[in-house]
DNA sequence: GCCGTTTTCGGCCCGACTGTTTTCAGTCG
C-alpha cells in the first residue's frame, strides 16, 4: 500500500503496532515512548481532517502529540510508502501477533506468546479463526499461566469480536440504557443512575454504554445488574465495578459510588479518555492529583496528603478554577483552557429552538425520492405541540425524469397556493402556535452542479435547501465547485446534510471546506445541522470550524412523518460538541427577525 | 517520544478486575 493512499484509521494502526513492539522490547526503558506512539496513533485516529492532507500543507507537527521524530517518519512514510524506523522496530515480530491483539483481553504479551507457541498454526491470513480452533481443542488451558477460566473467556471473546464492527446510533443506544436504569432501579440500593460516556457527551455513535449509581450499597447493585435479564455474558465483577455483554454484543459498564463523592464519579466516568487525562496533568502542575474519588492534594515530596470529596460536578470543576464544562464540550478540544478563562460557549439549547427547516409532508409534488407520510395539518399541529411559531415543508423535487420544465413548474404551483391557503388560515392562539409555514424544497444537486428545477419553480420558493444524493465519489476540486454552482441561485440558501454522511454506513463526500465556508460567509448561505441519527450532518468538528468562519446553521429534523419532529434534540446534541450558540442556529430567532434574515439576499 | 502559565530538561493520569498467583502481571477504560 502506498503511504499516501492510507486512511487516518490504518495509520493509527500502524503507530499502535509500533508501540507495541516497543512494549515487547524493553517495555520498561521504552515506557514513555510507548505513551508517545499511543498517544499519537489517539491523535490521527481523532484528527478532523485526513493527515495525508495535513501533511501535504507541511503541517504535521501542529498535530498534538505529532513531534519532530514520528513527523519524521510518517513523511517518509507518505513519500515512499514506508518508514524504515518502524520497519526496523517491528522486525522479526511476527505479523500475527498484531491480529491476536484485536481479541479483547489479548495485549501485546499474551499475543506474542500465543504466536511462539502456536506459530505453525496460525495463518497470517486469519489468525484470529486459527486461534479459536486451538481454544477449542482445549490446547489454551494446558499452558503455563493460562486455565479453563481464561480459555473460556477467550473463545467468548473471539466470538464477540466480529459483531462488534458497528457502533450504536444515538437513539437506540438512549433506548438501551433507559432499560438497563428501569432494571437497575428495581433495586432498593440504588439511590440514582445516570447514562454517562460518549453517550452523556452526546457523540454521534456509541461504542458502549456506560452507567453510574450512587448508593452506599455497592456490592448489592453490582449483584443486581449483572443479573440483568438480557446479559448473555458478564465480562467482570467486582466491588465497585462491573461489565456485561447484552445482545447485539454491546458491552454495559457499571460503576457504583457513595452519594458525598458522587460527582466526582460522574466527572470521571463520562470522560472522554482525553479530557480527563489532560484535566489530571493541568492539576498535577498545580500539585493536586484528580482520581475518579476526588482530588487529592499533594505536598513537596509528591506524597497525597487530603481527598477533596465532590457530590456535583460544578463544584469539582470550581475547585480547579475553572467554569462547569457540559459533557458535549469534554473532548480535550481547548475546552479547558477557555473553562479556565472563563469563555465556554452558553450551549444552544432544545427549547431555543423555533422552527423546524427540513419537513417532508405527504403533499405530493411526484418526487424522485421518497415521499412523507403525513399531512400537512398534522405536521403543523405536531410542530404547535413543540412550541414552534414557524417550519418550512422541503418535499424533493419533483422528478427529473418523468417531467418536462412545464410540468415542475405547475406541480410547484400548486404547492405555493395550498401553502399560501394555509397561511391564510393560520392564526395565532398562543405563544408557541405555528403561525407561519414557508414554502420550500430540497433540491438535488445534479453531478454538474446544476438544479433540476427551472427559475420559474424556483420563483414559487421562499428558499429552497440544495443537497447531494448521488455520484457521491467526485474529485474534491469538481465536488466543491458543483457545490457551489448549486449554491449561487440566490433562493438556494442552505446547504442540507452537506458531507452526505450516513453514520455505520457511508463516508462523507471530498469537499476543500475552506471555499465552502468562504463562499457561505461572503453570499449569506447557511449549513444544515441535520438531526436524522443516521447523518447529524455537518458533523460536531465541521460545525466548529464553520463557526470560527463566522457561518450560520440551521436545523432540520428531515421527518417524513410527525413522529421524525421529535428528533430535533439530536441536532441541537451535535451543535452542541460543535460549541454551537443559540445565535449561530438561524431558526433560534423570531419569525419577523428569521423574515428579515431572508431578505437580505434573495 | 512529546511538551512548556514552573521547565528546552525532566517530567509524563489514575485506577479496577481477572487469573493464576502466593504478591503480581496483563489488560482495559
Amino acid at each position: 500500500m502506498i503511504g499516501k493512499d492510507m486512511t487516518n484509521l490504518e495509520i493509527a494502526e500502524l503507530l499502535r503496532d509500533v508501540a507495541a513492539s516497543y512494549q515487547l522490547r524493553g517495555g520498561k526503558t521504552n515506557l514513555f515512548r510507548i505513551t508517545a506512539y499511543q498517544r499519537a496513533a489517539d491523535a490521527i485516529e481523532h484528527a478532523s481532517s485526513e493527515l495525508k492532507d495535513i501533511w501535504d500543507e507541511g503541517k504535521l507537527e501542529d498535530v498534538p502529540g505529532i513531534g519532530e521524530s514520528i513527523a519524521k517518519h510518517l513523511d517518509e512514510l507518505f513519500r515512499t510508502g514506508k518508514s524504515k524506523h518502524f520497519d526496523a522496530v517491528m522486525d522479526n515480530l511476527p505479523p500475527q501477533m498484531f491480529s491476536l491483539m484485536k481479541v479483547p483481553g489479548i495485549g501485546v504479551k499474551t499475543a506474542y506468546k500465543l504466536v511462539e507457541i502456536f506459530k505453525s498454526e496460525l495463518s497470517q491470513e486469519n489468525p484470529i479463526r486459527d486461534l479459536e480452533k486451538i481454544a477449542k481443542a482445549g490446547k489454551i488451558a494446558k499452558l503455563d499461566g493460562f486455565g479453563e477460566d481464561s480459555q473460556k473467556a477467550m473463545l467468548d471473546s473471539i466470538k464477540e469480536v466480529s459483531g462488534r464492527e458497528v457502533r450504536l446510533l444515538l437513539p437506540y443506544a438512549l433506548e438501551l440504557a433507559h432499560t438497563i436504569i428501569s432494571w437497575l432501579k428495581k433495586n432498593k440500593a440504588v439511590k440514582r443512575a445516570d447514562v454517562l460516556g460518549s453517550l452523556r457527551r452526546q457523540a454521534s455513535t456509541v461504542g458502549d454504554v456506560d452507567i453510574a449509581v450512587s448508593s452506599s450499597k455497592p456490592i448489592s447493585v453490582i449483584d443486581h445488574f449483572t443479573k440483568y435479564p438480557q446479559a448473555t455474558r458478564t465480562l467482570e465483577k467486582g466491588k465497585r465495578t462491573a461489565s456485561i455483554i447484552v445482545p447485539g454484543n454491546k458491552r454495559v459498564d457499571l460503576m457504583v459510588e457513595k452519594p458525598q463523592s458522587y460527582g466526582s464519579l460522574l466527572q470521571h466516568f463520562t470522560g472522554s479518555k482525553h479530557h480527563n487525562i489532560a484535566l489530571r496533568e493541568y492539576a498535577l502542575k498545580k500539585g493536586l492529583s484528580v482520581s475518579d474519588y476526588g482530588i487529592y492534594l499533594i505536598d513537596k515530596n509528591r506524597k497525597r496528603r487530603q481527598l477533596k470529596k465532590f457530590a456535583t460536578e460544578k463544584d469539582f470543576y470550581n475547585f480547579l478554577g475553572m467554569e462547569y464544562i457540559p459533557p458535549e464540550l469534554r473532548e480535550d478540544n481547548g475546552e479547558i483552557e477557555a473553562a479556565l478563562d472563563r469563555r465556554l460557549p452558553t450551549l444552544v439549547e432544545t427549547q431555543d429552538i423555533k422552527g423546524d427547516f427540513q419537513i417532508h409532508s405527504d403533499f405530493d409534488i411526484e418526487t424522485s425520492h421518497d415521499l412523507g407520510e403525513s399531512s400537512m395539518q398534522d405536521i403543523i399541529k405536531k410542530a404547535s405541540s413543540l412550541g414552534y411559531e414557524y417550519l418550512a415543508f422541503t418535499e424533493h423535487n419533483p422528478s427529473q425524469r418523468h417531467h418536462n420544465d412545464r410540468q415542475k413548474i405547475d406541480l410547484l404551483k400548486k404547492k405555493r397556493k395550498v401553502v399560501d391557503d394555509i397561511n391564510a388560515s393560520l392564526v395565532e392562539k398562543h405563544k408557541g402556535t405555528v403561525v407561519k409555514v414557508f414554502n420550500s424544497l430540497e433540491i438535488d444537486i445534479l453531478p454538474n452542479g446544476k438544479l433540476p428545477v427551472p427559475d420559474a419553480g424556483l420563483e414559487t420558493l421562499d428558499f429552497a435547501l440544495v443537497s447531494i444524493h448521488s455520484s457521491f465519489r467526485q474529485a474534491r476540486e469538481i465536488m466543491t465547485q458543483r457545490v457551489i454552482s448549486a449554491l449561487s441561485h440566490p433562493k438556494c440558501r442552505i446547504f442540507a446534510h452537506p458531507t452526505a454522511r450516513k453514520l455505520n454506513d457511508r463516508e462523507g463526500i471530498d469537499l476543500d471546506w475552506e471555499k465552502v465556508f468562504q463562499f457561505c460567509k461572503e453570499n449569506n448561505k447557511w449549513l444544515e445541522v441535520n438531526a436524522d441519527p443516521m447523518r447529524l450532518d455537518l458533523p460536531d468538528f465541521l460545525i466548529k470550524e464553520a463557526l470560527i468562519h463566522g457561518i450560520k446553521l440551521t436545523m432540520g429534523t428531515d421527518a417524513h412523518h410527525t413522529d421524525g419532529l421529535d428528533n430535533m434534540k439530536y441536532a441541537v446534541a451535535t451543535a452542541r460538541r460543535g460549541w454551537a450558540e443559540k445565535k449561530n442556529i438561524v431558526n433560534t430567532r423570531s419569525l419577523k427577525e428569521f423574515e428579515k434574515m431572508l431578505e437580505l439576499n434573495s
